[in-house]
DNA sequence: GTCTATACGCAGATAGAC
DNA sequence: GTCTATCTGCGTATAGAC
């Protein structure tokens, strides 16, 4: 009964400052609009976590690994590079669309001298090196253009999370701030991110 | 004489308040600082500029107009299509190279809600019309593939913004923190996003 | 576990001397 | 114009009752 309570608050407390960490940062959140938030006191946060700063990291570590979803196995699959790459930009937009805040929320605090993440980052094994192979590979095997696997690696990511992460500043730029249009927008990169991408890389017939 | 000097003072505040601006965004920096880095008295900032909102903006308003260069110059010359996005790519990455952390500075503001950004884009006629007619002109004469111009604009400037905007993890996840060769690596991609938005675009012969 | 009340420090802003 | 000293409010954190 009482563990249940616990688990129920705690589970507030945590959405709540996921919601106003992301939207105001960890500098612009305030311990009592988290209360707020989640309609409980402001003592209360403190008690289940100890200060401020221990909350923002439970936030901020749980959603660092939303940022690199399941990058290896997709990168790793026997698919040929064709299917492997659209399937990665689909899910990776798909992922982004539904936590659109996410790529602002991860690029503000990496830039304030959040340095846990390297921590985070190595705990995730993610090991970039896996897929910097799978790219040389193909260009061995005469599939893809001959570069640097990063400028591949780093083109995509760019693509798929700067529209976010920049959303207030292009949606202004591109759509004279209509928000649905830019959804609209986002939904159809799906698909034309991904035949830039091919078009870039692929040395095959140019499939338009 | 007290001309020079206010000149100099002022001069001095804003060259200060743009470093700590810069690096901790508005949340995080604080007055005290600025005064330190400037070498002057806390009372002095307020005696300049009233506030520490005016400070910020005078300071946003104008780094935010570097953030988009002369794109229309390069846009709207006659030279062909290749060396325009080839000189425009090659002057920004320049360009942020030397102001290497204003992009996450911009990205970290615009989604704070300032939204004084939307009135100074628009006294920056930048009109993103003209730029999209030269695309779509581009593909009317066959020069170039047939897509939404808009993509084209977002995928180049988010190969250029976003490697800045995502250092610090970038970085590590390219070059296991080392510095040097993350700048050798952005000089590099002058050349290496040319040739992958060329390859991804142009209709002609690859020219690799 | 949850609340109210409060301590305490910090940061923005002002007063006033020089 | 520039400084020191000070006010004021806010935000984190704690004490203590229930």
């Amino acid at each position: 009964m009482s563990k249940i309570k616990k688990d129920n608050t705690e589970e507030k407390i945590l959405e709540a400052a996921k919601t106003v960490f992301i939207k105001k940062g960890m500098d612009g959140a305030r311990m009592q609009e988290i209360a707020n938030e989640a309609g409980i006191n402001k003592a209360l946060l403190h008690y289940y976590f100890r200060s401020k700063q221990k909350l923002f990291e439970a936030i901020f570590t749980n959603l660092f690994k939303q940022i690199f979803p399941n990058i290896i196995k997709l990168m790793t699959s026997e698919e040929p590079i064709e299917k492997k790459l659209k399937e990665f930009i689909e899910n990776y937009i798909d992922i982004l669309t539904n936590n659109p805040r996410l790529p602002a929320f991860i690029l503000r605090e990496i830039n304030r001298g959040v340095d846990f993440f390297g921590q985070i980052f190595r705990s995730q094994s993610i090991n970039p090196n896996i897929i910097f192979a799978m790219f040389e590979n193909e260009m061995e095997k005469g599939n893809i253009v001959r570069m640097n696997p990063r400028d591949i690696m780093l083109n995509i990511l760019s693509m798929c999370l700067f529209p976010f992460a920049a959303k207030p500043l292009m949606q202004l730029m591109l759509f004279e701030n209509d928000s649905e249009a830019y959804t609209q927008f986002m939904e159809e990169r799906k698909a034309s991110v991904t035949k830039f991408v091919l078009n870039a890389i692929l040395l095959k017939d140019k499939h338009l």
